[in-house]
DNA sequence: AGTTACGGAATGAACATTCATTCATTGTCT
DNA sequence: AGACAATGAATGAATGTTCATTCCGTAACT
């Protein structure tokens, strides 16, 4: 038997609504917002009625959290899933940032929707959780990489990856409301900026 | 009887208490959101009576209007006044982080207004071009400083802009999240990390 | 037939906005 | 000056609308 996963992977008739009327109020919430969107669009957006959707999420609080973890959920196993970060290198800092452009272009609606303000107050404790399983993996990594010398250790883990994290989503926010069209160029130079602002620079024993 | 009249600051009673709405609204919008608030409150916390307030807003939405264009004047006047952007510097951008820092801190509930996504739907044209009027002179000061090679020039200017500022946006939403406490060395830190995302690190340029 | 899923009109709560009225100030008349 | 009228600012209960949620008749299964 395989370790038991947290949740268990259920594929009846169920739980595929489920994921659809989810995947709809995902989309209806990154367009219009979460106060902006009732809920009679959401179930429309799903192809079911209201009535059905209130039989798979108690209230619109419920699904909303639902659609967080979803999106969060989705977004850690991109970012984390086989990768190593035990041992920090610049090609894992591209591999990372690889994965968050491809995320952030593949997945705009989850993106956007992660990044939205006005969640925060429907978050139930779960969810708040989840946000943790996502940053702790992080900061243990740049721990890693402070010590190792590859990272600077002017910035105290957490302030690094904040000022990296509102980096990366300042470039797709700036994008998204019009100000900016990024192309791959674009963002492999915005990625070599961010190296820059956190990278050791006085490389212990090599020299150019 | 020649009155010399005050031509910018308008002081009668009536626009004092259309500050005094616009502030009231202010701090309500950054703590509950603009959809989380109903009027009512904001009258409120203004000291004046729903109807009154009506009498100087036509709708919540010119409200919200009013409240995002004080908030975007008071950043740029903080930003902008009585500086030199044509001649880019290190100081200059050391001026231009301490002044963000102290907008981010006296004014908090501003400064998180106007990080707020939501707002955007509920923007009228006006408001909209008082986003590009805080843009603008920045993007010329990028322009200028890469031609001098003070900085460098691998990123467009909009992109290096979109960087910075979602870097320092994402310093601090992490410390209001309660994700990060940030003192002054944190702040002087995570500014020199910025500079080194767009500075130019090659000898000093000269004009093409 | 019985059970479960579905849908969307119906319900009531919350909201933005209005409006009939009160209140305060200023001007006018004696 | 004092009494009175006129103006318009201020108010919050009343209004119509929008929304989240419920409920019940119908359809689809077993």
């Amino acid at each position: 038997m395989a370790t038991a996963a947290p949740v268990t992977p259920v594929d009846n008739k169920e739980s595929r609504k489920r994921k659809q009327i989810i995947q709809a109020a995902l989309r209806v919430f990154a367009e219009h917002g979460l106060h902006g969107t009732p809920v009679p669009p959401i179930a429309a957006e799903a192809g079911v009625g209201v009535g059905t959707l209130y039989r798979y999420f108690d209230s619109k609080e419920t699904l909303i959290n639902a659609v967080f973890r979803d999106s969060k959920h989705r977004l850690k196993e991109r970012l984390l899933s086989d990768l190593d970060l035990l041992h920090p290198s610049r090609s894992l800092f591209d591999n990372l940032w690889a994965r968050l452009t491809a995320f952030a272009r593949e997945e705009p609606d989850a993106f956007h929707f992660l990044e939205m303000q006005d969640h925060h107050s429907y978050l139930d404790p779960e969810s708040r959780h989840q946000e943790q399983a996502l940053l702790i993996p992080l900061g243990m990594m740049v721990v890693i990489g402070q010590r190792t010398g590859l990272l600077n250790d002017i910035m105290k883990p957490d302030l690094a990856i904040a000022l990296f994290w509102g980096a990366f989503v300042g470039v797709f926010k700036a994008e998204r409301l019009g100000y900016l069209t990024l192309d791959d160029d674009d963002l492999t130079r915005a990625r070599d900026a961010c190296w820059l602002a956190i990278a050791n620079h006085n490389n212990k024993g090599t020299q150019s």
